[in-house]
RNA sequence: CGGGGCGUAGCGCAGUCUGGUAGCGCACCUGCUUUGGGAGCAGGAUGUCGGAGGUUCAAAUCCUCUCGCCCCGACCA
């Protein structure tokens, strides 16, 4: 993409109303613009990204077994009756009422939809386990939206809701997307730690919530220094999902770590040096929660013995939209963001210093070509902008790694490399430049 | 939902107390010069001062109502 035709608004100065570090971040870089209280417009360079952790998400969600389907976003007020929560769920849940007077909802979750879409196709034992998740946007009326996207009122999930026959079904369903929560955030870069934490409003009785650790975490989180060494993907790359997942749950869950609501200091097993308490944000959240949904919706399907069993089920959401936001607060310095390569909006930035030399462009224009041509996804910075102009858009943009082609390189026949995340610079042979980062590419997809 | 703050050009802000021609920086447009870390000079364009009502000869400024946004707390992917 040529950076002089990309819609790219970029911001000098930090919008006043953007107090935390990725929101300011997305808003320069052109990311996102905000309709209204915790409402946003992604624009290009945002969507890019947004797409990416999509992508991942649904990439181990699919690895895990789970299929994909897509639910609405309004549902009907009467099935929310009937598992109890039309009332419950207060003025979080935006009611609609359409031309007729029924009365409908903006979906904040989709337990109840989902529960009456296998209710009514799942009569009998054989046709379970289910697992079925989408990507849906949802809206919670929050009272106080805050943070950009990371606790937006409009926001992107993936959740997933699983059904088994029994108990022991239903935990292996739950260590499942465990592992696949450990696998997903591990591939954006990203530590996230599954902690003790409350059902809420959801209900049920085992849940864990997979937090970041990050200074403008929204709440406080406590867990054993030992997780900050701790390199979990790796064993969990190595899992089968058929096999037994439950020695790896308990290895992980008996290391400590628990959300503030968990977390009792008297009864809390480690001694204070071993005792880590940080800021967290939650980037996903696992319930088992039994039969709380089947048992008032009727969802029964016949036993091996032809009895009505009521389905064990679980749920599982991870906040794709809050997940780019957290990926900036994780990755980002006093010039901007610095992208992890798996969720990067592209994967090289091309400066061109001086578009206004005919022997510069022809060989900035020459590379885009060829980069583009070996399947490298490049940002080619070919405004008639100042030199420190295009050094300070591309760093705040944040993209892996930068190609910067001057007069001065151009003559020696190199081009300058510079990481981003270290701001290591190289000088380049020229015509190497194409294949490494061909290769690269690769790799990182 | 309790407490606090802010709405003036695309962004950041001054002007409001003490009413009297709506400003500054950046961004934008034109031209020339410049070109390895947010260039210089010259010229130019851009506003229902969040909205409605009121007071006044005169309102960004005073009064009333209203809408929006942000922050702290309680609540949540």
């Amino acid at each position: 993409m040529r950076l002089s035709q990309y819609f790219l608004p970029l911001l000098r100065e930090n919008p006043a109303e953007a107090q935390i570090v990725s929101h300011r971040l997305m808003l320069r870089a052109g990311m996102i613009r905000q309709s209204s209280a915790g409402i946003y417009s992604w624009l290009p360079l945002g969507l890019r990204v947004l797409k990416r952790v999509e992508q991942i998400v649904r990439e181990e969600q699919d690895r895990s077994g789970a299929q994909e389907i897509l639910m609405p976003t309004i549902q009907p007020a009467e099935l929310w009756r009937e598992s109890g929560r039309y009332e419950d769920y207060g003025k979080e849940m935006l009611r609609i009422t359409d031309r007729h007077d029924r009365e409908m909802l903006y979906g904040p979750t989709n337990e109840e939809l989902i529960t009456a879409i296998v209710r009514d196709a799942i009569k009998s034992y054989r046709d379970l386990p289910k697992n079925l998740y989408h990507i849906q946007w949802k809206f919670r009326d929050e009272v106080r939206p805050r943070f950009g996207v990371m606790r937006g009122r409009e926001f992107l999930m993936k959740d997933n809701y699983s059904f088994d026959l029994d108990p022991q079904g239903a935990k292996h369903s739950y260590n499942k997307m465990f592992v696949a929560y450990l696998r997903t955030f591990a591939r954006m870069g990203l530590k996230a730690i599954p902690m003790r934490a409350d059902t809420g409003p959801i209900g049920g009785d085992l849940s864990h919530e997979f937090q970041i650790l990050a200074e403008t975490g929204e709440s406080e989180v406590f867990c054993d220094r030992l997780w900050l060494a701790t390199d979990i993907l790796a064993e969990a790359e190595e899992l089968n999902y058929d096999s037994d997942l439950e020695p790896f749950f308990r290895h992980w869950t008996s290391l400590y770590a628990a959300t503030d609501e968990m977390h009792r200091p008297e009864t809390c097993p480690l001694p204070p040096d071993q005792l880590v308490s940080a800021r967290g944000i939650e980037v996903g959240h696992i319930f088992y929660f039994g039969t709380k949904y089947s048992v008032p919706m009727g969802a029964v399907v016949a036993g091996a013995g032809g009895e009505e069993v009521p389905l064990e089920m679980g749920s599982y959401g991870i906040g794709v939209s809050r997940l780019v936001g957290a990926l900036i607060e994780a990755n980002h310095d006093d010039a901007g963001i610095i992208w992890p390569e798996t969720v990067a909006p592209f994967r090289l930035g091309l400066i061109n210093l001086r578009p206004s030399d005919k022997a510069c462009r022809n060989a900035a224009d020459e590379l885009y070509a060829k980069l583009r041509g070996a399947g490298v996804e490049v940002l080619y910075d070919d405004r008639e902008e100042s030199p420190g102009a295009k050094f300070a858009a591309m760093d705040l943009i944040g993209l892996p790694d930068q190609l910067i082609l001057g007069p001065r390189g151009l003559a020696a026949g190199t081009i300058e490399w510079k990481r981003r995340r270290t701001g290591a610079r190289h000088e380049l042979p020229l015509e190497t430049a194409v294949a490494k980062f061909a290769a690269t590419q690769r790799e990182a997809r």
